[in-house]
RNA sequence: GGAGGGAUGCCGGAGUGGUUGAACGGGCACGCUUGGAAAGCGUGUGUGCGGGUAACCGUACCCAGGGUUCGAAUCCCUGUCUCUCCGCCA
C-alpha cells in the first residue's frame, strides 16, 4: 500500500507510477478524498472537544449538586451532528483506503520501462544448453514411459492441473524439498518454518494478493473465510502482521516449503500440458524482513541464493529483468530466473526475486525504530527458491538419454537413497 | 461441539459510568549523588490522525465491531483469541 500523504504531497508521482505499471488509477479522485477526509476531520474534531469540555462540565455541576439540563440538551445537539460527520469519516475512508489498496508499488529508478514480458531486459545467464545425439523427447512423455508421473489418474481425482507424482517421480519431487530446504538453512543462512497453507483473509491482503488478485485464489467460505495460499509468501510474510520488530534481531531470513495454490483463471490454453502450467504445485520460498537502507543489496544477496538452486543442479539458466509493465502489482523490482527445457525447448520461469520495499510492510503494519529511534515500515523481499514443477520439467528433459531413462543431479543422490538413474522397470 | 472464566500501557497488575492516557509495582531513558558502581532521590517513558515553521494543541485508541448515555476502559450485543471442564477425533 502507498502511503496516502502521496496524495497531499507527490501527487505526480502516483500517476507516474501507475502510467509506468499500466494500469489506470484516478489519482483526482483520490486527492479530492483525501482533502474531503481532512475536512470532515477538522469539524468533527472540534465538536468532539467541544463535546467532551461540556460533559466534564455536566459531571462536575451534578457532584455539586447543581442543575446540569441545560449542559447536557446543549451536548445532545451537538451529538447529531457528530454522528453524521463520523459517518462520512467512515465512508469517505473506505473509498480512499479502497482506492489506496489498488494503487501498485512504484518500480525503483533502474527498472526498464516497458509494456509486458516481450520488454523484460536479459541481463545474465548460467550454463549452456544441453546437447544430444537424439531427439529430447518433452518430460509429459518420459515422464509416462518411466512411470513417475500419472497423469490421467491426477485429473481423475481433481480436475486438469493436479498432478499425481509416482514412485521415483514422488520421491524426486521429495529430494528437491528437501535439497532447496537444506540449501538454505545450512548455507544461506535461512530459518526454516512450515506454515499453514490455509490463511485468512487479513493475510492475503497483508501480501497484496486481495483485493487484485482474488478472482487466482481458491476460497473456502462455507463456514469459514479462508484462502488456500498461492505461495508460502503469503503465511511467512504474515508472520509478523501488526508487529514492532527489534532493529537489532534484522534482517530476517525465512524459509519455507509449501503447497501452492492458483485458480489461473483466463490462462488456460496456454502451456496446459504436463508439468507447465498447474493449479496445485510445490514450491520452497525465501523471505527476507530488513532495513530499507540494506534492501536492494538483499536482493542482490537472495537473487544469488536463488541462483544457486539452479547452478547445483547444473540447469542452464538465464535472469531476467522484469520491465515496469511486467512488474507485479507489490513489487519495486524483480528478476526472473528461467531455466531452459530441452523437451520442449523452452526457457521456463522457475523463480521470481521481488523486492516490495515498503509496500507489503504498509499493507501488513510490519514496522521497527531505526538507528534514530523513529518507527517506520520494514522492507521486504521474496524469492522462490525454487518452484518445483518446471524445475522438474528441466531435470527430466535436460538430464534424458537416449535410452529414455533420466540422470539424477549428483546432489539429489543422497535424497533418492542413492538413486543415479531413474530407468524404465 | 457443550458449559464457564478471561483479554488494560514494554511487563506485572488496579480500576466506582464523569476531572483516567489510565493508580501501584517493575523495566527502560535522562539527571542528581559517587573515586567508580550499587542503593537512593528527581524527571520522563505509546501509536495513528488533524492543525502548526516549531514548541505545542486537539482527537482517537484499555482485543475487534456495533449499541445505550450529556459523558463508556467501566453497562448491553456480536465476533476473535485465550484459559478451565465435558464430549468427539488423526
Amino acid at each position: 500500500m502507498i502511503d496516502m500523504k502521496l496524495f497531499r504531497e507527490e501527487p505526480e508521482k502516483l500517476r507516474k507510477t501507475c502510467k509506468l505499471k499500466r494500469v489506470d488509477i484516478d489519482i483526482d479522485k483520490g486527492i479530492s478524498l483525501d482533502d474531503k477526509r481532512r475536512e470532515v476531520i477538522a469539524e468533527l474534531e472540534g465538536l468532539l472537544a467541544e463535546r467532551n469540555a461540556v460533559s466534564k462540565e455536566v459531571g462536575t455541576k451534578k457532584k455539586a449538586g447543581e442543575d446540569a439540563t441545560e449542559l447536557m440538551e446543549k451536548v445532545k445537539s451537538i451529538g447529531g451532528r457528530i454522528g453524521e460527520l463520523e459517518n462520512e469519516k467512515k465512508s469517505v475512508e473506505e473509498a480512499l483506503h479502497e482506492l489506496m489498496l489498488s494503487i501498485p508499488n512504484h518500480p525503483a529508478e533502474d527498472v526498464p520501462e516497458g509494456d509486458g514480458e516481450n520488454e523484460n531486459l536479459e541481463i545474465d545467464s548460467w550454463g549452456e544448453k544441453p546437447v544430444f545425439d537424439f531427439e529430447p523427447k518433452a518430460h509429459w512423455e518420459l515422464c509416462e514411459e518411466l512411470d513417475i508421473i500419472d497423469f490421467k489418474r491426477g485429473t481423475k481425482l481433481s480436475g486438469s492441473g493436479f498432478i499425481l507424482y509416482k514412485g521415483l517421480g514422488a520421491r524426486l519431487e521429495r529430494a528437491l524439498i528437501n535439497f532447496f530446504l537444506d540449501l538454505h538453512t545450512t548455507e544461506h543462512g535461512y530459518t526454516e518454518w512450515f506454515p499453514p497453507m490455509l490463511v485468512n483473509r487479513d493475510s492475503m491482503i497483508g501480501t497484496g494478493q486481495i483485493p487484485k488478485m482474488e478472482e487466482d485464489m481458491y476460497h473456502c467460505d462455507k463456514d469459514d473465510d479462508l484462502f488456500l495460499i498461492p505461495t508460502a509468501e503469503v503465511p511467512i510474510t504474515n508472520i509478523h502482521r501488526s508487529e514492532m520488530l527489534e532493529r537489532e534481531e534484522l534482517p530476517l531470513y525465512y524459509t519455507a516449503y509449501s503447497a501452492c495454490f492458483r485458480r489461473e483463471a483466463g490462462a488456460a490454453g496456454k502451456d496446459t500440458r504436463g508439468l507447465l502450467r498447474v493449479h496445485e504445485f510445490n514450491k520452497v520460498e525465501m523471505v527476507k524482513f530488513c532495513e530499507p537502507e540494506t534492501s536492494y543489496d538483499e536482493l542482490e544477496k537472495l537473487r544469488a541464493n536463488a541462483e544457486a538452486c539452479l547452478q547445483k543442479l547444473g540447469l542452464h539458466y538465464r535472469t531476467l529483468k522484469l520491465c515496469t509493465g511486467d512488474l507485479s502489482f507489490a513489487a519495486a523490482k524483480c528478476y526472473d530466473f528461467e531455466a531452459y527445457a530441452a523437451g520442449v525447448g523452452k526457457y521456463l520461469e522457475v523463480s521470481s526475486c521481488s523486492n516490495f520495499e515498503d509496500f507489503q510492510a504498509r499493507r501488513a503494519n510490519i514496522r521497527y525504530k531505526n538507528a534514530d529511534k523513529k518507527t517506520c515500515f520494514i522492507h521486504t523481499l521474496n524469492s522462490s527458491g525454487l518452484a518445483l514443477p518446471r524445475t522438474m520439467v528441466a531435470i527430466i528433459e535436460n538430464y534424458q538419454q537416449a535410452d529414455g531413462s533420466i540422470v539424477v543431479p549428483e546432489v539429489l543422490r543422497s535424497y533418492m537413497g542413492g538413486v543415479a538413474v531413474i530407468t524404465r522397470k
